[in-house]
DNA sequence: CGCGTACAGTCTACACTGTAGATAGGCGTC
DNA sequence: GACGCCTATCTACAGTGTAGACTGTACGCG
């Protein structure tokens, strides 16, 4: 008989289990179906392994999902040391930006499981970009608590636009405007006008340009306000 | 015997039951316990009904957190004919800020349900803010498109900015230094010197005014760039 | 060689979830 | 009284996370 044994349907099985091999295939999964169908059984099956040998690599279903959030995040790259500091917040923005367009299955998590859990116990790869960016900016210049102030600033204005262009995102480009003027048509008009007159420009919403447009006025705007002692 | 029968636990049955009885206290609920509390056995217990009842004042689970989110986004209260918009979009941003601070396991409903469901198929109640903020923009002199650019920063710096307040936001105010003190030292130090040593700054986290501050900077920085043109 | 121990993976079982489908109770109208 | 309608209940089913006991295999040590 042919080693190949494929018990599972999907995946035959390779080897040991190793947390990467685990988190990638949960990344994949959620990536393709949505964070529903990644329940333990269904991770197991794609595994070709029994669902209970995954808590051996994850304490829970929650510390699961941490490792997925952690998994997307660890590929954000950051340059504290850039002297560019305007500069290397707007690549991180966009950095940031495409891995949200790219697993925006994964938003929800990035977004709400930090509202669960304090600061001081999230997975250490979530905090990782904070430290660095609240390094860049001190390395600029800023006093430590007004590099705080602007990581809040930024950072709360970067998340707050993923979740908005995400929201209005639709999968299929074709279908985009016909979908969108049929969802819009189901409003009564006597009560959103503006909203279903906005269509066509609801449309031909280009994400990055007003990212970049958010920034600017934001960045500068701080820098104005919280003087930066050249380092 | 006495008319009150108690077959739950906490309430006793009055009267009919109805969509907003239910949508009340399964707020009520998910304020007091979080949002996995809300399941249908347990708000049917709550409100001493067979929980199979509750699916004829919501379709499913999802239109029942459709409803809370609903709920919770009327009570804001938004004047579009406000001549001085900015002064409206700064009271709009601090109702909504204390909106969240007052039910802050609605939140994730708040940033996460949009993004599974197109624009056009929302509960109405969540896309009439939308369209009233338009409404007051337009009215101020914005052309349309630029009322929609408007729009998309504020609302995504104010989601964005309500995200990272209750990101550091511990509920006991006694235990708040120690405990976040307490995260903090489990981080290792080589890594996250930045992030250690701001403790203190963290535990003094002014959120009202850090909101003002970030609206000042993009409000003035959007009129500047979109001239109004006065209505 | 043989034995012991550690650990990856499995099996079974339990309490709990959302919800489809059939069933009962109470009301107004003929 | 008989009918139909609407609300609420009951039963049942497939699927969930995970505790606890169990099996197998690999490896070091005598």
């Amino acid at each position: 008989m042919a080693p190949a044994r494929t018990p599972g349907s999907t995946a035959a099985r390779k080897g040991r289990l190793s947390r990467e091999l685990v988190l990638a295939k949960a990344l994949e999964l959620v990536d393709a179906e949505g964070l529903d169908a990644l329940t333990m059984r269904r991770l197991g099956q794609e595994l070709g392994r029994d669902p209970m040998s995954l808590y051996r690599y994850a304490e829970n279903r929650a510390a699961l999902l941490d490792g997925v959030t952690e998994l997307v995040l660890n590929q954000l790259s950051i340059q504290p040391k850039d002297p560019d500091w305007k500069a290397q917040l707007r690549h991180i923005a966009h950095s940031l930006r495409s891995l949200a367009l790219q697993h925006p299955n994964v938003v929800p998590l990035l977004v709400t499981r930090p509202l669960s859990t304090p600061l001081g116990m999230r997975p250490l790869g979530t905090l990782r970009p904070l430290e660095q960016i609240l390094s860049l900016l001190i390395e600029a210049g800023f006093a430590p608590p007004d590099a705080l102030h602007v990581y809040r600033a930024y950072y709360g204005f970067l998340y707050g636009h993923i979740l908005n262009e995400l929201q209005e995102f639709v999968v299929d480009p074709e279908e985009n405007e016909a979908l969108l003027r049929l969802g819009l048509h189901r409003l009564p008009p006597r009560e959103f006008p503006r909203l279903r007159s906005l269509g066509p420009d609801l449309a031909t919403y280009d994400g990055s340009a007003e990212l970049d447009q958010g920034l600017s006025i934001l960045l500068s705007g701080l820098e104005s306000q919280l003087s930066v002692h050249a380092g």
